[in-house]
RNA sequence: GUGGCCAUAGUUUAAUGGUAGAACAGCGGAUUGUGGCUCCGCUAGUCUGGGUUCAAUUCCCAGUGGCUACCCCA
């Protein structure tokens, strides 16, 4: 146990623990140091546009009621059905970790009252969700979203502006994904199509070939049959009715207008009519983000969602037409190049380095200094040698580090070294804040 | 929930029925006040349980975990 090198100033060596370590849950995942980039570099960009967008940023707990979602996503959908995590609470209360983040955001907009605030209301959401899932490639049981919402806006208008953002960060991140839209009808108009879908599957020659979970899907859900990948369905539902032959002139109307102001903004989609989401409450325009996958036989659906006219009315709220849109940080993570990453992360200014006691005490004044100063100052004031210090001066590719040693203290300078050209210069102390200044802006 | 593949230091990996070798990273030193390059040293490992065996990290079984495809979804 004993240690030979008493100057180790590293991590400190532990005796062996006697107990052995307790691992993750499955699914779970940790950001570990250094992996925080990739998110600051979406979450940060999304902040700022989102703000331009006129989104106010909202949260709402992790932990919500059962019925909740069974009233929401729908009593069948499987994400109700097989992959929530519900309990009972020692109240009696039956509790669920929120699986999707709109019914939980509809909920405070009812309960709050929301629809008092000035109408459209544009809401931003970030946070984690979870789901009980076997973990995949861009699946985990935790994961998280970023949740655009629009209410009180019947218009075209509100999946126009989702679009647009959408389009705009995708653009901005260096993703390029493929937009895929369709419209579902509405309830008037809805029930014609699945009647002739039924129609249609229900021939014999038809029913015939279909696998056997899209024959359960024909009683149970029959939009879904348009999604099988298995090659049988997928040739059935190319010559399946589609619904844009059954739309109402309202519904269809919306969807065309929605179509010309892509058109006009020169964002490039997919009309998919084959296009079905998961969940139950959408009326009208659907969407989705989808990105080829070259190992998986369909595309991951880096984000998705549509306009849910009608969800706030079947959750006890006043009748409130809104759209929503959901993308998935893990998936848009796994499509990030890491070359923009990196560019994206700021560079300190500034690197402060000392040694001895006196200088480290006047350096945490000086760092406090610059750092009001506006400039970006790091230091390491665990670190005693120089060497170590300038080292992590060298990782963080400062364009200057600043040296306080026991002589500099005494004669009232600093060293202002250059890490380029590894030059140095001694430099008046009161004088250093205006000399950085200086060169900074100058190279900025 | 179903199927496939996998499991050795923090990471990437090598090897073996006789208790494991490297690279990278970390820490220290060569240079006790000067980074990147170099050289040297240190730290650190066979997922868990059972079986076969004189001996298992290696073979077998189970579990757990990871990856992945499917169902479904972001």
């Amino acid at each position: 146990m004993s240690k030979k090198n008493n100057q180790l100033s590293g991590p400190t060596i532990q005796p062996r623990p006697a107990m052995r370590p307790i691992h993750r849950v499955k699914g779970m995942k940790d950001i570990q140091p250094g992996n925080y980039d990739a998110w600051n570099f979406l979450l940060r960009s999304t902040f700022k546009l989102a703000e331009f967008h006129g989104f106010e940023r909202i949260d709402t707990p992790v932990l919500e009621s059962f019925a909740l979602y069974e009233r929401s996503s729908g009593r069948t959908s499987d994400i109700v059905t097989k992959e929530m995590y519900s309990f009972v609470d020692k109240s009696g209360e039956r509790l669920a970790l929120r699986p999707e983040a709109t019914p939980g955001i509809v909920r405070a907009y009812i309960e709050h009252g929301w629809f008092n605030l000035p109408q459209p209301l544009k809401t931003l959401w970030y946070g984690p969700l979870f789901r009980r899932d076997k973990p995949q490639l861009g699946r985990y049981r935790q994961h998280h979203q970023l949740n655009f919402d629009i209410f009180g806006e019947a218009g075209p208008w509100a999946e126009i502006q989702l679009l647009f953002l959408i389009h705009e960060l995708l653009q901005d991140w260096g993703i390029k994904a493929q937009i895929d839209i369709n419209s579902l009808g509405c309830a008037d108009c809805r029930p014609n199509y699945t009647n002739e879908l039924v129609k249609y599957y229900k021939e014999k020659k038809h029913r015939e070939q279909l696998c056997p979970d899209c024959r359960r899907r024909l009683l149970k859900n029959p939009l879904r049959l348009l999604d099988c990948k298995e090659p049988a369905c997928i040739a059935l539902a190319q010559d399946a009715p589609q619904i844009i032959d059954y739309l109402c002139g309202p519904c269809k109307e919306h969807l065309v207008k929605v179509l010309e102001f892509l058109d006009n903004l020169g964002i490039q989609y997919n009309l998919n009519s084959q296009l079905v989401r998961g969940l139950d409450y959408y009326d009208r325009t659907v969407f989705e983000v989808v990105m080829p996958s070259a190992s998986a036989q369909r595309p991951l659906a880096l984000g998705g969602g549509g306009r849910y006219d009608h969800l706030i009315e079947s959750l006890g709220g006043r009748p409130t037409p809104a759209c929503g849109f959901a993308l998935g940080l893990e998936r848009l993570l796994l499509n990030l190049e890491p070359h923009k990453v990196a560019a994206s992360k700021e560079r300190p200014d500034v690197f402060l380095a000392q040694l001895g006691e006196g200088p480290r005490l006047k350096s945490l004044r000086l760092f406090e200094e610059l750092r009001q100063a506006g400039l970006a100052v790091h230091q390491s004031f665990t670190k005693e040698s120089l060497k170590g210090q300038l080292a992590i001066a060298n990782q963080l590719k400062v364009k200057y580090t600043l040296i306080l040693g026991q002589k500099e203290l005494l004669d009232g300078t600093i060293l202002l070294r250059d890490m380029e050209s590894g030059s140095q210069e001694v430099v008046d102390l009161k004088k250093i804040k205006p000399i950085l200044l200086k060169r900074l802006t100058k190279t900025r």
